[in-house]
DNA sequence: TGTAAGACGTCCG
DNA sequence: CGTCTTACA
């Protein structure tokens, strides 16, 4: 059904949600968006942050700060007995550590979904993985990847409204040229697009004071060069230009462009960008693109087999936590009303079961009535939302194994074991005290210490590492998400083995039996079957710094080894209900909404069409301004980079199914969603200022413009009784740039993608993709 | 008009 | 971290 393979880069950000689900559950979380993508198959390729680079070190410190000031106030709040505002500093206070993804990262290899640990930026890591064809795409939160000089980008898969907003440098142009305000960025070279990035202030240079996004654009525009713009700032004397900003900002640049990360492919740390050879590198330089680090270790700390801060083999946290590989149980039983689970393992088998008494239907009826019950023995309260809770009773369960605590108790266990933990790994002769919050993960893009020095090669400026994991602490991450009644309910024999989630929620990664081999697979590879793929393939137009305007010319042909373990084959119920993705009616300038929509690509088109449209826009109508500002611009160099344009914002409309069996719980369904909509978007929508958003029915490969060949993809009975009952999309403004919390001004629009011909119980997998782990 | 700073919500299948 | 609001220049 969607027969092609798609690697969208992914960057892990699990940040709050870690804490606030306690321990494990932020590792289902994750596997459950692996799993709905590959379901659509869309091989997620994950990534994580690793080590600290000395360019952040201004902001890290200023995080470690600020943590450490909440802690100190969460002490002194629970001290008081004030749990429950000391619970709210807790959570701002903690930290993801390497040793907590890597309970992610056992689950990524049990299910043989590709990963990366960056030796320094995930961002960075993403954008060089797009860059030599290993993923397709980017998935994410963060506004800082365009910068990297990433081609498509997609942010916001927004499941609850589902849709999406894609910035892909496709629309560039496009935006430019309609973009109503003066914020166009036709005819930009991407030195330009990041020195207005960075003007405007970014992770690594503070933004010169009183000058955002607006003024950086404005000056680049009017001076094109960031010396040019500089020296006018300077001549003009209202702005406050600190002395060495000129050098400061090309030490950032250069963390943009050079910055080392890690190649799969020949499994050693490279620059994102190659450092032209005329370039003087100093010491200063090299520091701040983060140092290189021996092959060896580099692919062990890229598999997650070391610590990508202390350099240390990596410390299991939690070594009982063995995630199994699965085939996509839940997806396929809630999706076929016949379970196709075939695997080993009780879990599997007792649910396949009840699946299959009960109905799939109900199954998820009978998790939250369950819920709903364990829940009601300890709060007679909803589980409230974190750091808004005032009441009293605003207690979060967090598991009866160990007896139900508060969150607040449980952090501050969790502390204490952290702190302990801290204790005893620390030598006497390190010269860095560790306070709790100290733990120098960049994972999750959480800040480091700034103590640390980044350590060069093996040598080792601090010795804090792991340490042997204590059994009783090192459970209790399982054991909070025990919940004996759902084990009792699901018969499950092994009583340790933590198969349910408080909630009921079956996990998807549930862990083994201590009898029971895990299939534990290597990350990928992908040198190892993929023909050479080195950074001498990629384009060398002698501006190395532009990595923006690189052809895609590998990435059309993507490399053989995707298709091989790493991607699971379609199970037969998968294709059977594979989601069909269609791009659904554009909103007009009014707000109306046509009703003539045509079928659009179905996800997998619209997918490659964001990875070729780059290079064969020039058979679009939609967007024959970029393509003009592409093939006809301005012939210097620099001019020839031009961002061409940005993709058109997709988007996925409702997925409503027409199954009348399940038109009940389809009303429940629309039930949730109109009250989503009611809390989260009732604000009044903006149509983008610069005009109706255009639609693309075309579908753009290498051979040129495509017919709308999905539209006449067969369809099946419920795809085809679709067409009327489609929600309006709902369009609104989105900040694009979002460099240091500066609201970008560039909008993007949304259009809607439907999702057809699945069961709504896949919907609410699709809801899990709004905070991917991306 | 734009910037800076602060509050708030994210998740809850 | 992103978004939104508000105050301030």
């Amino acid at each position: 059904m969607l027969p092609m393979d798609m690697v969208f880069g992914y960057k892990s950000t699990i940040q709050w949600y870690a804490v606030w689900n306690l321990c494990l559950p932020y590792v289902d979380y994750a596997m459950h968006r692996v799993r709905l993508l590959r379901h659509h198959n869309i091989t997620p390729y994950i990534v994580f942050d690793g080590g600290p680079l000395p360019a952040k070190k201004g902001t890290e410190s200023e995080r470690k700060q600020r943590r450490d000031e909440n802690l100190d106030r969460a002490n002194s709040l629970a001290a008081q007995g004030k749990h429950t505002q000391a619970r709210e500093f807790y959570v701002k206070c903690i930290d993801v550590t390497p040793q907590m993804a890597y309970q992610l990262i056992k689950a990524l290899r049990a299910e043989s979904v590709p990963y990366v640990v960056a030796p320094y930026e995930a961002d960075a890591q993403l954008a060089y993985l797009e860059r030599i064809g290993l993923v397709d795409g980017i998935l994410t939160e963060d506004s800082d990847l365009l910068v990297f000089g990433c081609k498509t980008v997609l942010l916001k898969l927004d499941a609850v409204e589902a849709m999406v907003t894609s910035i892909s440098r496709v629309d560039f142009a496009s935006l430019g040229a309609t973009t109503v305000g003066g914020f166009s960025l036709l005819g930009w070279s991407d030195v330009q697009f990041r020195a207005m990035a960075i003007l405007s202030g970014c992770d690594y240079l503070p933004s010169i004071s009183g000058v955002g996004l607006k003024t950086a654009w404005a000056l680049l525009k009017k001076h094109r060069t960031i010396e040019n713009a500089v020296r006018a700032l300077r001549l003009e004397g209202k702005k406050d230009v600190p002395k060495g900003y000129l050098e400061a900002f090309r030490l950032a640049e250069n963390v943009f462009l050079h910055q080392r990360v890690y190649d799969p492919t020949q499994e050693q740390l490279v620059y994102l960008t190659d450092v032209p050879d005329g370039e003087d590198w100093d010491e200063a330089k090299e520091a701040h693109v983060g140092r290189y680090i021996e092959p060896s270790l580099a692919k062990r700390i890229a598999e997650g087999d070391a610590c990508p801060i202390t350099l240390l083999p990596m410390e299991d946290i939690n070594p009982t936590f063995v995630p199994r590989a699965l085939k996509p149980i839940p997806m396929n039983i809630l999706l076929s009303s016949k379970s196709d689970a075939k695997g080993k393992g009780k879990a599997k088998a007792l649910f396949s079961e009840k699946a299959n008494s009960t109905g799939i239907l109900n199954f998820f009826r009978e998790s939250a009535k369950s819920r709903a019950a364990v829940t009601a023995k300890s709060a007679s309260q909803p589980v409230p939302r974190l750091g808004t809770g005032s009441s009293e009773k605003s207690r979060i369960v967090a598991g009866r194994a160990s007896g139900k605590r508060t969150l607040a108790e449980v952090l501050d266990h969790d502390l204490a074991a952290k702190r302990k933990k801290r204790e005893e790994t620390e030598r006497p002769a390190t010269p860095a005290r560790y306070t709790p919050t100290d733990t120098p993960s960049r994972f999750f893009g959480v800040a480091s210490s700034s103590t640390m020095k980044l350590p060069a090669g093996i040598e080792l400026e601090r010795t804090a590492g792991p340490s042997r994991p204590r059994l009783s602490e090192g459970n209790k991450e399982n054991i909070t998400s025990i919940d004996e009644d759902e084990v009792d309910e699901f018969s499950c024999e092994e009583e340790a083995d933590p198969v349910m989630q408080e909630d009921g929620y079956i996990s998807p990664s549930p862990s083994l039996s201590r009898f029971d081999t895990p299939e534990l697979s290597s990350p990928l590879r992908p040198g190892t079957s993929s023909s050479k793929l080195s950074v001498d393939d990629m384009e060398d137009d002698g501006f190395g710094a532009d990595i923006l305007s690189s052809p895609p010319s590998i990435r059309s042909k993507p490399p053989a080894f995707r298709k091989g373990r790493n991607t699971r084959a379609p199970t037969p119920v998968d294709q059977q209900h594979a989601g069909r993705v269609l791009v659904c009616s554009t909103p007009t300038k009014s707000g109306k909404v046509k009703t003539d929509m045509v079928p659009g690509p179905d996800l997998q088109d619209i997918f490659s069409d964001w990875n070729d449209v780059g290079d064969h826009f020039d058979n679009s109508a939609d967007i024959s301004v970029a393509s003009e500002a592409s093939s006809h611009g301005p012939n210097t160099p620099e001019d020839s980079r031009i961002l061409r344009e940005i993709q058109v914002a997709e988007a996925l409309d409702e997925i409503l199914s027409d199954d009348e069996d399940n038109s009940e719980l389809r009303a429940r369904q629309q039930r949730i969603v109109d009250g989503w909509r009611k809390q989260y978007a009732s604000r009044p929508r903006k149509f983008p200022a610069y005009g109706a958003p255009r639609r693309r029915e075309t579908t753009i490969t290498p051979e040129g413009r495509q017919r709308l060949k999905n539209s006449l993809a067969p369809k099946t009975a419920s795809t085809a009784k679709h067409s009327p009952r489609q929600k309006p999309p709902i369009t609104r403004t989105t900040a694009f740039v979002n460099l240091e919390g500066n609201p970008g001004n560039v909008q993007s629009t949304r259009h809607a993608i439907r999702v057809e011909g699945i069961l709504p119980s896949a919907r609410s997998k699709l809801e899990g993709f709004r905070y991917a782990a991306a």
